[in-house]
DNA sequence: CGTATTTATCTTATGATAAATACGGTGCCATAAT
């Protein structure tokens, strides 16, 4: 190992050694200009760009999408004796982003929304300075957060070059092949990278399905599987009301304490309920998508897709949140055929939307307060993209007919893996283009019909434990009916 | 498009059924009104 790197590792985090994948994310970035970090979440993806920040000139900037992962890791660098990092966003005053940008120059580190970096004001500041590296967290959101909901993500490519930076260094958990190459297209334009990987297969998550045809028998299997099946346990949904309703009917139902998790609550609310459910006070937690990015759980013993998510990205990273510890853990999806409409339903809406953007721009004449009367939050994104990345409207309507046909695609995908009569690891690691090499003991209803009518063979509901034999499997399934 | 809730409709008075209506995910920002 490079003495250098090691001697910082040490002296400024107290570590004397790394964990997979650290070292060679952080050697790749300091010898090469491009690069992609796969890391699973707990493997400590923050050290891979703080260390070499120190090691490079200038100031290290660090996109990342949301608020909350952003204070946190300024919390976390000033616990390492780290006093020049900054968060700058919303949650500032109005005095205090005067306060930082007259200040700029004296920050290491600056942790920022891509909405905040394209704001003049900031762009200005951060243009005179020497960045020395752009890191973009949670990278995925380039592929998964575009044009149809934060379209700044798909600027960060323009700020990059426009503001001369080298080394770029793009982490996440979780990228399947699209979001690999969505993510080097868009992020990297075109360019090679250098990738970091780890196998992604979770090898101790069994993994299930249960077609079901009311929302009486999905209620009812949840009753039963919950009250019998030790948790904590992770439940999603596609809707808000049903994160209420099924949280309702569980504690209603069962002796279980459950809490749901949604958009539409504080985020005070939302970071109590997530401080319960990570201090394993809840025993199952019942929320939408957006709960999830930057938790790190270790036992979720179980997750259930109350619906099927509108793409396999989705699902695995959702799924993924169950067995960090690497025990045996379950992911269940109930399905209904009815299921995906709503998937086709925001789809449709997105082409209504642009549809009338297209109609609704030649009106405008430039003049922006038609603009701000007439147009959707959404059109006026557009109307900022297209105006500062030089896009015309046919252009940009092209780029959205596009991500509607890709998301109908990726939807076909998720519906792929619920009707598969094959191994369902084996659907999921292709879609990585990874192919699994060992035939696993504990894999999915479909490699073990003969007990998949119910998976909670699998697991023993009273501890822990991993049991290794499919017979011990059987024996307790056939003492629980 | 599907689901859940509200309103309309029958019509000698409560309540069943149909028809109409509302709603549906992820989060940044700014700014107006308290």
């Amino acid at each position: 190992m490079n003495e250098e790197i090691q001697q910082v590792l040490k002296q400024r985090f107290g570590f004397s050694s790394f964990k997979k994948g650290q070292e060679e994310t952080i050697t790749k970035i300091l010898t090469r200009n491009n690069v992609l970090s796969i890391l699973p979440t707990g493997t400590g993806k923050s050290l891979c760009y703080q260390l070499p920040s120190y090691l490079l000139s200038g100031v290290t900037i660090v996109v990342s999408p949301l608020l909350s992962l952003i204070e946190d890791q300024v919390r976390q660098l000033q616990r390492t004796g780290e006093k020049q990092a900054v968060a700058f966003g919303s949650q500032l005053t109005y005095q205090e982003k005067q306060w930082v940008l007259a200040h700029i120059a004296a920050y290491k580190f600056i942790f920022i929304t891509p909405e905040s970096l394209f704001q003049e004001e900031i762009l200005q500041r951060i243009r005179q300075l020497d960045v020395g590296l752009f890191v973009v967290d949670e990278a995925h959101c380039v592929s998964t957060w575009g044009i149809d909901f934060r379209p700044d993500y798909e600027r960060l490519a323009s700020i990059i070059q426009h503001l001369g930076v080298k080394k770029v260094l793009a982490l996440t958990a979780t990228a399947t092949e699209v979001v690999k190459e969505d993510i080097r297209q868009k992020l990297f334009l075109g360019q090679e990278i250098d990738l970091v990987q780890k196998t992604v297969n979770r090898v101790n998550i069994f993994y299930h399905v249960e077609k079901l045809s009311t929302v009486e028998e999905k209620l009812s299997w949840l009753q039963s599987f919950c009250s019998k099946y030790s948790g904590p346990g992770l439940i999603y949904c596609n809707t808000r009301r049903d994160t209420e309703e099924v949280s309702l009917y569980l504690s209603g139902n069962t002796t279980l304490k459950t809490a749901y998790y949604h958009g539409g609550l504080t985020s005070m609310e939302r970071s109590a309920i997530q401080q319960q459910f990570l201090a394993d006070e809840l025993d199952v937690l019942i929320a939408t998508s957006a709960f999830g990015m930057g938790i790190d759980k270790p036992n979720i013993r179980y997750v259930i897709h109350y619906q099927l998510p509108d793409s396999l990205e989705a699902f695995i990273q959702e799924s993924g949140r169950g067995g960090r510890d690497g025990l045996q853990t379950l992911s269940v999806v109930l399905y209904m055929a009815q299921d995906q409409k709503v998937h086709q339903y925001f789809q449709k809406e997105l082409l209504k939307e642009i549809n009338d953007f297209t109609h609704l721009v030649p009106l405008t004449q430039n003049n922006d307060s038609i603009v701000l009367d007439h147009f959707s939050e959404l059109q006026k994104k557009w109307y900022d993209f297209s105006k500062s990345e030089n896009h015309s409207i046919e252009n940009l309507q092209e780029k959205i007919k596009k991500r509607v046909e890709e998301k109908a695609e990726k939807l076909a995908r998720m519906e792929d893996y619920l009707d598969t009569d094959g191994c369902r690891r084996e659907k999921i690691l292709s879609y990585f283009s990874e192919t699994s090499t060992v035939q696993q003991e504990i894999c999915c209803d479909n490699c073990h019909r003969e007990i998949s009518d119910f998976p909670i063979g699998l697991m023993s509901p009273d501890s822990n434990k991993k049991y290794s034999k499919l017979e011990k499997s059987k024996e307790i399934l056939k003492n629980l009916f």
